[in-house]
DNA sequence: TTATTATTGTACTGACTGGTCAACTAGAGG
DNA sequence: CCTCTAGTTGACCAGTCAGTACAATAATAA
């Protein structure tokens, strides 16, 4: 493994458990087990380690969860309740790792960075963007079979299912506790009101 | 006004647009013209004067826009739309004000400090309980007007809508939009099922 | 008036911040 | 063998961090 490749790894591990601003180079360094003057050569700021980091975390989350899935031959709602069953196992066994629930990597450094740095945030809304659009895909797919109404808003109801993902890991961030997400995940099948 | 109310209003001011680790003690001073000799005089602690702002934060948000909203004779269903029109208000009006949305001050503060500060998470997930607990209070009365079903789960309900305005925000601020809001916000209501 | 307490101001601490830099090493190409 | 370059190193900035120490002052009570 290349220093660079130690300390984007470096990078996901910490800031998936902690923030932005509670990181410092010198840390991120350690666990890479590279020095202060690599990590420069390697990168001009934290800042563009945290981009190269959060592209990687999208293109993993992608690769290893998203795909996978959406290359079955699911029905498109079965593929969507996959995703979050997956999300819920994923939750489970970072807690189970780390003893906390560390909600969405990406949601967390949106949060944190939105008002304080415009780069970040413009890569984060490409992130959610592409998100939405896998997730329109999976809705018009439905639409097509007949399994949803042709009257909604697709990219609308897209975008509300994000936030609701989004908002059930900040939950089960704050309550420490992978449980909320069983509990309310059936909700999000309202949102999509399926015709059964 | 007093230095200590002073210092808690400069702390919500700065706290709901930036991290709370990228806020200093000094400038916290400096925004309530405040000598730092006296911060540590009123409160022992940044985390200490936190958790102050965040209880200040939760009581006005009641005062001023949730219980005047429940104290009306409007129906429960109406109240609930109300809330979220209030809140796309709110953020239209803080990004004319800052020029940038800042979602949820207490979801905010949730997301960075939840795997950081076991007693500020603790702080939240009682706002978040009581919070849960007005919309339940208003699914509950719903039910018994029959404009919801009372199969529904109310606890697991209205925490889905809690999530769902939370993950909300978190997208408005994200997309720096208000709008968004307002385009995905009907989806609230198919989480409810109404009957119609 | 005096004694007591509450509040403010200033100066400071040691640790840590992101970032710079010149010196160095190892290996490839000629 | 020499040279060139990519990679690596540790020392070193100037600035900021949360927090402390304590004297000076203001307010209040006896």
């Amino acid at each position: 493994m290349t220093t660079r490749e130690k300390l984007i790894d470096s990078a996901i591990e910490l800031l998936s458990n902690r923030s932005y601003n509670s990181v410092g180079v010198q840390e991120l360094c350690e666990r890479a087990e590279v020095k202060k003057g690599s990590f420069y050569h390697f990168f001009p700021s934290k800042r563009d380690l945290t981009i190269v980091a959060l592209d990687t975390i999208w293109e993993n989350f992608k690769t290893h969860m998203f795909l996978p899935i959406l290359e079955t031959d699911l029905e498109p709602l079965d593929k969507l309740k996959t995703i979050m069953e997956q999300g819920y196992n994923h939750l489970v066994s970072s807690k189970s790792c780390n003893g906390c629930v560390s909600g969405c990597n990406i949601g967390n450094l949106a949060v944190e960075l939105s008002t304080q740095d415009e780069e970040i945030r413009k890569k984060i809304v490409s992130i959610f963007d592409e998100w939405t659009g896998f997730i329109e895909i999976l809705i018009q797919d439905a639409i097509s079979r007949g399994q949803l109404s042709s009257k909604i808003n697709v990219r609308a109801t897209a975008q509300a299912l994000l936030a609701f993902v989004e908002g059930t890991l900040l939950l089960c961030k704050t309550y420490n506790d992978p449980e909320i997400m069983k509990n309310i995940s059936n909700n999000a099948f309202n949102i999509l009101r399926v015709i059964k």
